[in-house]
DNA sequence: CCTCTAGCCTGCTAGC
DNA sequence: TGCTAGCAGGCTAGAG
């Protein structure tokens, strides 16, 4: 499932793909991932004639910026896009195609069709679902210490919860939020209001350099991931909880154990992240 | 303000 | 072996 290292693996290879290609058409095969506009007659006419100048991540979204309009796009579990020559057949999970006009296409393919697509007039994005109500980008300055602390301090939720809610910090997902509280020592169902603020700390340093680490191996693949070029991600063999079920901690050598918490699998050393 | 649940989907796995 | 039921997963909307 992407979360932010993958994202912005796709983001950059995506980029040597469809930068400065200009959409002339657009076939939707699922409309259910078009969200914005309704419709998609509409969506398709946006699209028309706009050529593709740059492509950004916000948290786990990418932003494809085009002339006048922007698609924000959002890939879940199991979205990914490639390019390829017009006419290639269209695979079974392909539900949408932008057809550019020097015979390629960009293709997004998605076995769950959770993904989801937003198209606005530029600077609109901002200020509507789904870019509106997300919290700073980890990588941003105004990811501070601080301002993550009070955060924690506000809310009687546990730690784990916290960590997913784009609100607070916009691009961990659950193997990263397993992988942060790893390297912080911090159990995952530990209150966030509980947590002294050495403890705060940790899990903020440990956040933005898991994500650092995971960018630098190109993501974590755990059975389908992989980029636009279609390479794999190699943080799979970096990780010390996350699909380590019964596995021994690489710290201490006691099995990993596996609990749900906020309807999650979790992963956790019940050594290493003590709950006092 | 908060938390919980259903719904969106389909491939995979466990159980028969 | 072949079948079905149930689960996983990020996020939203609605209920409590």
């Amino acid at each position: 499932m992407p979360e932010l290292p993958e994202v912005e693996t796709i983001k950059n290879t995506l980029k040597q793909f469809v930068l400065n290609k200009t959409i002339t058409d657009v076939s939707v095969y699922w409309a259910n991932i078009i969200k914005q506009p309704d419709d998609i007659d509409y969506f398709k006419y946006l699209l028309a004639k706009q050529s593709i100048h740059d492509i950004h991540r916000r948290g786990k979204f990418l932003l494809f910026e085009l002339d006048d309009v922007v698609l924000v796009s959002h890939l879940r579990m199991e979205g990914k896009y490639s390019v390829h020559p017009s006419g290639e057949p269209v695979k079974k999970h392909t539900h949408v195609i932008f057809i550019f006009s020097d015979g390629e296409e960009l293709r997004y393919n998605d076995v769950r069709k959770f993904g989801t697509m937003h198209l606005y007039e530029k600077g609109d994005e901002w200020k509507n679902k789904p870019l509106n109500q997300l919290g700073p980008d980890p990588f941003s300055k105004t990811f501070t210490m601080d301002y993550f602390y009070q955060k924690l301090k506000k809310t009687d939720r546990v730690i784990k919860s916290v960590l997913l809610d784009q609100t607070v910090v916009a691009g961990l997902g659950n193997i990263y939020v397993d992988e942060t509280l790893f390297r912080a020592n911090i159990h995952p169902l530990k209150k966030a209001n509980k947590l002294k603020k050495r403890e705060a700390k940790m899990i903020w340093e440990a956040a933005i350099n898991t994500l650092k680490d995971a960018i630098a191996q190109g993501g974590t693949t755990i059975r389908s991931y992989v980029n636009s070029q279609g390479d794999m991600g190699m943080f799979q063999q970096e990780l010390f909880v996350y699909g380590q079920e019964n596995e021994p901690c690489k710290i201490c050598g006691k099995p990993i154990v596996k609990m749900k918490v906020g309807g999650r699998g979790t992963h956790v050393c019940i050594l290493c992240q003590k709950m006092e």
